[in-house]
DNA sequence: AGACCGTACCGTACACCGTACGGCTCAGCT
DNA sequence: AGCTGAGCCGTACGGTGTACGGTACGGTCT
C-alpha cells in the first residue's frame, strides 16, 4: 500500500548531498559537482527528457552505474539540479533589495530574474512541481525576495501571500511561454503559421453563430501578439494587476 | 534533425478525432468514448502515470494494440481525454454570465469551477503544459468564460489578458495544491509531520543569523498555514489582489 | 449456401527507461 | 608485499510506446 512510485528523491538524502561538503575527486575524476553538471549541460540543450543516468554518464565518459556511487538515485539528482540553478539568480541576498522603487521594484526585479531563470533552465518547469527540497541556494533565494517587503507594512504572512503570487505568476507565465516553444521547435512551425494552415477548419469550428464572442476576441487577441498567446505581454500585463492589488493591499494596511 | 520525439500528439489527427463522430461500435464493443473514458478513470484512480496503453486495455478486456485501432497513439488519447475533462465544467455557454455580482462575480465563478476541475482531475495538470488543441468542450469554455468581460469597458485584447490571467493563476495554485497532496500521499507524512520531524535539520540550515527576514516570516507563514503552502488561502488572497487589478483598469477604462 | 474481403483484433519484438546485484580493479595503509 | 575498502561497471529485470505481421470475424455479393 505504502508503494515507493518511482524515481521519487527522499527528502532527507537530497538535504544530507544539498547542504553537505562532496569532494571527493575519486579515481576518474567523478564528483557530485560533474555529475549535476553535466546533467544541467544536458537538460538545456536536448531537454529534460533527455537526462537519463545513461545520457548523464555517456557525456561524462563513464558507465551508467558509476553515478550511483556518487548520487543516490535520479530523483536526488534532480533536486541538486534545481538547487544549482537556483545559485545562478542573485550576487548576494540584498540585490532585490538595493533595486530602486521601493517594494515595487524589488518585485520587478525578482519578477525579471525568475522570468530569466526560467527562460535559460525551462526543465525547471517540469520539475519544480515535484516538491521543493530547500537546499542552499534556494534558501538564500527565499530570504532575498523577502527582504524588500520587510517593513512595508505587511504582516509575515502576507509577505509570504504576496511573494509567493509573483511568483507563482512568473512561473506560470515561464510554462507557458516554454511549452509553446517546444511546440514551434517540434513542429517546426511559428504559431502563425499554425494558424494559418488549420484556419480552414478552426473557421469551420469557431462559427461566429455558435461562439460569437471567442470568435471575435480570438481573432483580436491573434493578431495583437501574432501567436495563440504572448507570453512576454502576459508577464507585465498580469504582474501589472497583481502589483496594483498588492499596492492597494499596502495602502489599506498604512492607512489603519 | 525534425526528431518526432516520443509520444505526442499530431495537432490534426487529434482535431479529427475531436470534432469527427465515431460511433463504430467495433465487434468488441471498443470505441473512442469507452476508451478516453477507461482512460480518465485510471487517470483518476491512479495518477497520470497509471496511464499506459497496456493499463487502458486491460481496464478494458482487450488486448494493447486493439487501441491503435481506434486512436492514433498516446498523445491523441491524452488530447481526447483533456477535452472530455473540459466538458464537465459548464453546464451551458451563459452559466458564468448568469452570476450575481457583474463581471466580478462571473469571474469569481470560473475560478471556482476551474479550481474544482483541477481538484476532481489533477492529471490535468500534468497534461495542460503540453499543449492545447481545442476540441469543442475547450472552445465552448472559452465561449462561456469570456461572455461575462464583454461590454465592461475593456477591449478585446484585454478581455483575452484578464482571462488568461485569472485561469494561470487558478491553475497555477492548483498545481501547488495537487503537488502538495501528491507528496503527502507518497509519504505518508502530513505536511505538519514532515515539518516537525525535519525541523532540527532545517533550525541549522535557516538559522536567523544568515536569514533573518527568512526564517522569521517562513515560521509565521508555516504556524499560519499548518503547512509549507495553504493552495486554498493563495488561490482566494491572489483572486483578490488580481481582481483588485482588474477593476482598476476596468474603472480607468470607463473613466476616459 | 458458399466465397470473399476489409477491418477489428492482438502476439511478438525493439529500443528506451531506472536501478538491484554482484564482480572487478586499484589506491593507500599496514 | 599483502590486504582492504571504495570506485567502477556489465548484466539483468520489469516497465514504457508502438511498428509489424498475422488471425479471425461481420457483412456483402454471387
Amino acid at each position: 500500500m505504502s508503494a515507493k512510485k518511482a524515481s521519487d528523491a527522499d527528502p532527507a538524502r537530497s538535504l544530507a548531498l544539498l547542504w553537505g561538503s562532496h569532494s571527493k575527486p575519486g579515481r576518474s575524476g567523478l564528483t557530485v559537482r560533474s555529475i549535476v553538471l553535466a546533467a544541467v549541460e544536458l537538460a538545456n540543450a536536448e531537454g529534460l527528457e533527455a537526462v537519463s543516468m545513461r545520457q548523464v554518464a555517456e557525456r561524462l565518459g563513464v558507465g551508467t552505474m558509476s553515478l550511483y556511487t556518487h548520487v543516490p538515485g535520479k530523483g536526488e539528482l534532480v533536486d541538486l539540479m534545481v538547487d544549482t540553478a537556483y545559485g545562478e539568480l542573485y550576487d548576494d541576498v540584498d540585490a532585490p533589495s538595493r533595486q530602486p522603487g521601493g517594494w515595487r521594484g524589488a518585485l520587478e526585479f525578482v519578477a525579471a530574474r525568475n522570468w530569466d531563470l526560467y527562460r535559460r533552465n525551462p526543465w525547471m518547469l517540469q520539475v519544480i512541481d515535484a516538491r521543493s527540497t530547500l537546499g542552499p541556494n534556494a534558501s538564500l533565494k527565499y530570504e532575498a525576495e523577502l527582504r524588500p517587503l520587510d517593513g512595508v507594512g505587511l504582516t509575515d504572512v502576507e509577505m509570504d501571500s504576496v511573494l509567493a503570487l509573483v511568483l507563482s505568476h512568473v512561473q506560470s507565465t515561464a510554462r507557458t511561454a516554454a511549452n509553446q516553444a517546444r511546440v514551434q521547435e517540434e513542429s517546426g512551425m511559428t504559431d502563425v503559421e499554425w494558424w494559418v494552415s488549420n484556419a480552414p477548419l478552426l473557421d469551420k469550428i469557431m462559427d461566429g453563430t455558435r461562439f460569437p464572442v471567442a470568435s471575435r476576441v480570438g481573432q483580436a487577441a491573434g493578431e495583437a501578439h501574432q501567436a495563440i498567446s504572448d507570453p512576454a505581454h502576459a508577464l507585465t500585463f498580469g504582474l501589472d494587476r497583481i502589483l496594483a492589488g498588492i499596492a492597494a493591499l499596502i495602502a489599506g494596511r498604512n492607512r489603519s
